[in-house]
DNA sequence: GCCGTTCTTCCCCTTACCTCA
DNA sequence: TTTGAGGTAAGGGGAAGAACG
């Protein structure tokens, strides 16, 4: 029985795309020609390597996987990527910089964009596409992950220091405000015709302000404004769309 | 059902290499 | 030509979760 699962359909999408870019191939090509390392060569065993994979019974992967410790996992990412490097050239090229081609970033770039993880299948297919080892397709995805929370991150801070200056502004303009209250000369009967004093308290988790039910309290006709948190209902409980703080 | 082991995948930090000003 | 900075592929460690005996 074939279930086509969703993310298939999208991968097979991206490597409609893949075809595309494949079909031009001179960019690949002049690369190779210009260093010595030659990244993009198609792996000339890579179908033996799937199939033989797919024999292994990975007790975690949905359809199979490069099983064994890291080492294995690299020894069968080597004999992916070829299997015809001699010790010698695998000490040279052990830690040579591989760059990857424009088109192979591109077509990374746009899997990337329809999903930011792969399962084994879909890192597979799309490995065997781009002519590149399951591992650097999976490195490249961790990498990329790692630089969209990063950049993340730097517009979280930039948003947060905003709200800061609004609450600096807010608080000097409060503070400000208390002072010209207290310079008033204020009379006894002045107080007694004031609504008593409220205290605002906010929720943490939906930052909404919640005005205590005083029996005193008069409803206030004009809008209290609390500043930059105090979001508006849709965006309550909003859950964070990165998960930051996750460990 | 609980527990220890194994395996895989992920994140994080770091290193090493490449490119470019 | 040299050099330093920035970008990025890759290495390695640790944690989490699933499967298995």
């Amino acid at each position: 029985m074939m279930l086509i699962q969703k993310e298939d359909l999208s991968l097979s999408l991206s490597l409609n795309f893949l075809h595309k870019f494949s079909s031009n191939s001179s960019d690949r090509n002049s690369e190779t020609l210009t260093r010595g390392i030659d990244v993009n060569r198609l792996p000339s065993t890579v179908i033996d390597c799937e199939e033989e994979e797919t024999g292994v019974s990975s007790p975690n992967s949905t359809v199979s996987s490069v099983s064994g410790k890291r080492s294995e996992r690299d020894d069968v990412d080597r004999a992916c990527s070829g299997g015809n490097i001699s010790d010698e050239e695998d000490a040279e090229t052990a830690r040579k910089k591989l760059r990857l081609s424009k088109n192979q970033s591109a077509i990374l770039e746009e899997t990337f964009k329809q999903h930011n993880t792969l399962n084994p299948k879909q890192k597979l297919a799309l490995a065997k596409q781009l002519g590149l080892r399951p591992r650097q397709v999976e490195v490249w995805f961790q990498n990329r992950r790692a630089r969209t929370k990063l950049k993340q991150t730097e517009v979280d801070c930039e948003v947060l220091k905003r709200c800061c200056e609004n609450l600096t502004d807010e608080n000097r303009r409060l503070q400000k405000e208390v002072q010209e209250l207290r310079a008033l000369k204020l009379s006894p009967q002045f107080y007694m015709q004031m609504a008593p004093p409220t205290t605002l308290t906010m929720c943490p988790s939906c930052e909404r302000v919640a005005v205590p039910s005083h029996p005193m309290a008069q409803p206030r006709t004009r809008p209290i404004h609390i500043g930059p948190w105090a979001s508006s209902a849709p965006l309550a409980h909003r859950p964070f769309e990165f998960d930051v703080f996750r460990r």
